[in-house]
This record gives structure tokens, sequence and C-alpha cells, in this order.
DNA sequence: TTCTTTGCAAATCGTTTGCAGCATG
DNA sequence: CATGCTGCAAACGATTTGCAAAGAA
């Protein structure tokens, strides 16, 4: 994703208008490596911006997926999330807490084709699931894990 | 994903109960290559055994991901699938008709690690969206797509 | 008999839609 | 002033839950 400022641009570009909740979305987005989903994103926002509604929230993000410029993922588990980073890079999702990583996909040469099985390919999605460095910590110490 | 009769001892084996819906459920599964959502499999088994219910569909779907026989995807549009092929493999997603297909995943060695960035990898997967064939055809033929 | 499964209906959760009022261009 | 945006409430669709009856072990 580039930058607010770009990102105001094409909004005026697109003949939309630029308002005040969606340059607070565009600035809370760029950088934000946490992979929030939509509920996550507005509850922090709804502090900056008191009123802001969830449904802006959503418009807000399904536009920019639309445009290209925000990557939506489900981690598995039914969960939604949103990513600024749009150059390929795979998610570590934790299967016991939730957190989720970006993992480089150098073990991966990327030599991704654009042409497979006759399917003409536009997007590449990576999830590996595992436990994360603090989920294995606490198994190590004994805690039970609901099983 | 195993044999149906496999399953059925699985299932005896942990102290569940075998019924006709769930012997129903395993012989349709078992083989499947189609990628079905839940209720395109309760709909297809509904006449073949009047009465069964989709929340029952639900019910052994879930034993069986548990169960690690049964792998579950979500498609990246919100739709939810499941695959008995339990073997690594790339899912093929027409983001046009959303029809799936299998790939081998030979374009990438399969060197995944087990360990990633302290996390401890469980399982992997990967979605490629792109275009099928047919609707590649589609749109050469100058069919308008729905923008 | 005991304990799980079934199937129905109701509840739930995340997301979308309809619509009136507001604000941007 | 025309159009897109906002925010509320209602609608929605997929999945889960509560519970009584049915059926395996």
């Amino acid at each position: 994703m580039r930058t607010a400022e770009e990102l105001v641009d094409l909004l005026r570009a697109r003949g939309k208008k630029v308002t005040p909740q969606r340059v607070l979305i565009y600035r809370a987005l760029v950088g934000d490596r946490s992979h929030p989903t939509a509920e996550q994103l507005h509850s922090r926002l709804k502090d900056l911006l008191p009123g802001l509604s969830l449904t802006t929230v959503y418009a807000a993000l399904n536009d920019l997926v639309q445009a290209g410029e925000l990557r939506r993922f489900e981690a598995g588990d039914g969960s939604v999330h949103f990513d600024p980073e749009m150059r390929p890079h795979a998610e570590l999702v934790c299967v016991q807490c939730g957190r989720i990583d970006d993992a480089p996909l150098d073990h991966a040469p990327l030599g991704m084709p654009s042409r497979l099985q006759g399917y003409r390919i536009m997007r590449r999605t990576e999830l590996l699931h595992g436990l994360c460095p603090d989920c294995q910590d606490r198994v190590e110490e004994g805690v039970v894990l609901s099983d």
C-alpha cells in the first residue's frame, strides 16, 4: 500500500470524496503490521474520531481492497484480516493465540508462474499455521491447552 | 483422508457412535475433488438420505477436521470449502466463477521448514487466485464482466 | 440402560444494505 | 447543487447452540 497522501490523491482521481474518516483510516493502515480485523481497526479509531461507525470502516476497507491497495485474507479460523503490505509474503498464523506475523517467503524462491494448469494466476496467498514462540513456551511450562 | 471404512473404525475407536449419516458423509467425501462447501455437500446428500440436516453435516465435517482427516479452507471471498486431500498442495481459485482446482505445488520444491521465525509450523495453505481457462475464454469472447 | 447423535428452531456473529441527512467537489 | 459518504437500524447468510427424541453400544 502507498502513503496516505497518495491514497487520498487516488480517491480524488476516482471521483470519490475525501472525508476525514477516510483519511484517518488511511493513516492508520499505512505501515500497520498488526494484520487488524475491521473490528479491531474500528475500536482503535473510534477514540480518535468519536462517532466513527463500523459501517464506514468496512466501506473504506472494501474500497481499498477493490483498488488493489490492501490485501484481505482469512486466517483459517474464520477471522478476516487486512494487510497493507502488497509485496508477496507468507503469513505466520498462531493456531493457539491467533497472532499473525509476516514471513519473507525466502524459503520459496518465488518462481511462481503466471500460468498454471490453464489458470492465469493473479494473486498468491500463503498461510503457515503453527505455534508462535510465546505459545510454545506456554506449552513447555506445562500449561494445559484447551483440547 | 483415508477410506470410509478406516474413518468408521476411527470413529468407533474414539468412542463415538457410527450412524448412517456419518457413514454416508464419509463415503461422499472420500475421493471428492470438488472442494464442496457444507451446503453443497448437504444438498447432494439429502436426496440419498432424506431428512439429513445441515446441522448434522456440519457436525460430521467439524469432527473430521478436528481429527486431522479433512482440510478446511476459505477461498478468499468468504466461502468455506472442505478437502479430503491431506497431502500438501495448492488450490487454484477462479476469482470469476469460484471454481477450485488442485495444483501439485511442484513449482515449489516443498522445502518448507518446520520452524520459521520462532514459529513451529504445522500446516501450510497456499491459494493461487486467478482466472480459470473457461473464464479467460469468456473474456476473450468479449463478454462484459461485472465490474 | 447409557451416552452420543440427530434434527429442529432459535441464537449468534460478522458483514452488508436501505435510507435519510450531511458534506465534499 | 449534485453526488458520494456517513451512521443508524434492519437484513442477511453461514454456522453454532439448546434441547427433546431417537438410536447405537
